[in-house]
DNA sequence: TTTGTAATTGCGAAACCTTGCAATAAGCCG
DNA sequence: CGGCTTATTGCAAGGTTTCGCAATTACAAA
């Protein structure tokens, strides 16, 4: 299992450094509903370390992704949002017509990811994908 | 099957204006090798038009897609790139190491929207996806 | 504890895309 | 063909994210 604390202690491991940005941003991001933009996060650093840059926001985000400790999930809002992998994966469905959002078992998607892997040899990428189309109510 | 001219066609059934800012930029679609970005195709509307201006190009856009005239792809280039719908539908296989990318026929993701139909009442928008991951050559 | 070094940050600028608003012009109607 | 209406455009500003560079600082080692 997973727990507050996974994503310092392998930073720790793999030699980055932990600075005070560092640690608020992963704070921010673990004590989160899941879900937490850049900007959010950001004004949560800033509210303890008033001159943090949001720049350094990005490049924490950048860093955990490249090491598979969050995951980005474009909802079509113009901006991302992030999830820490430890709590779990999970899809959403996302209509574009009146907006709603159903979540998704993760393993819905891993027969296409079986499917890749066989024909194509190929290891997809997907943890946390926002699959946009119409839902039930508003049909097509 | 499907021409130049299709989109212009389906323009003015809807009751839009063609305008040569519209005109233009539907060309630079059409006669691209089917993967452009909105810089390109402003770029081949400028060159006729100087005065022009990129917002026309994105609302244009925006208008295409909408209408169902053309997909968007995120290859995580930074820029998103466009396809006429008219061309044909596939998806992409993007390697994060190499930057490799492999062509897929859109019968992938069949049984994938096929599932989420029978199972949520979702219709998935899945005309041109980018799946990142690695490919073979760069295992895991 | 102090020092050294290289990773990290802050800053400013820039790239990509969106939006509000006033000016323009496409297409309809006479 | 000429005027009317309103969709469309250009412009300018703003939002999100990235990047180069010089200054800072975390951590290792003395």
């Amino acid at each position: 299992m997973s727990h507050s604390g996974d994503i310092v202690k392998k930073l720790t491991e793999e030699g980055y450094r932990l600075t005070p940005q560092r640690l608020m941003t992963i704070a921010a991001i673990e004590h989160s509903d899941g879900h937490i933009s850049a900007e959010e996060i950001y004004a949560q650093v800033v509210a303890k370390y008033p001159h943090v840059n949001i720049s350094t926001v990005y490049r924490t985000l950048e860093l955990l992704k490249k090491l598979g400790l969050v995951t980005e999930t474009d909802f079509g809002e113009g901006r991302v949002r992030y999830h820490p992998v430890g709590k779990g994966h999970h899809h959403h469905l996302v209509c574009q017509e009146c907006g709603s959002i159903t979540d998704l078992d993760e393993t819905v998607l891993t027969p296409l990811k079986e499917d890749l892997l066989r024909e194509y040899g190929f290891k997809a990428d997907l943890r946390h994908l926002a699959i946009f189309g119409r839902c039930g109510k508003c049909g097509g």
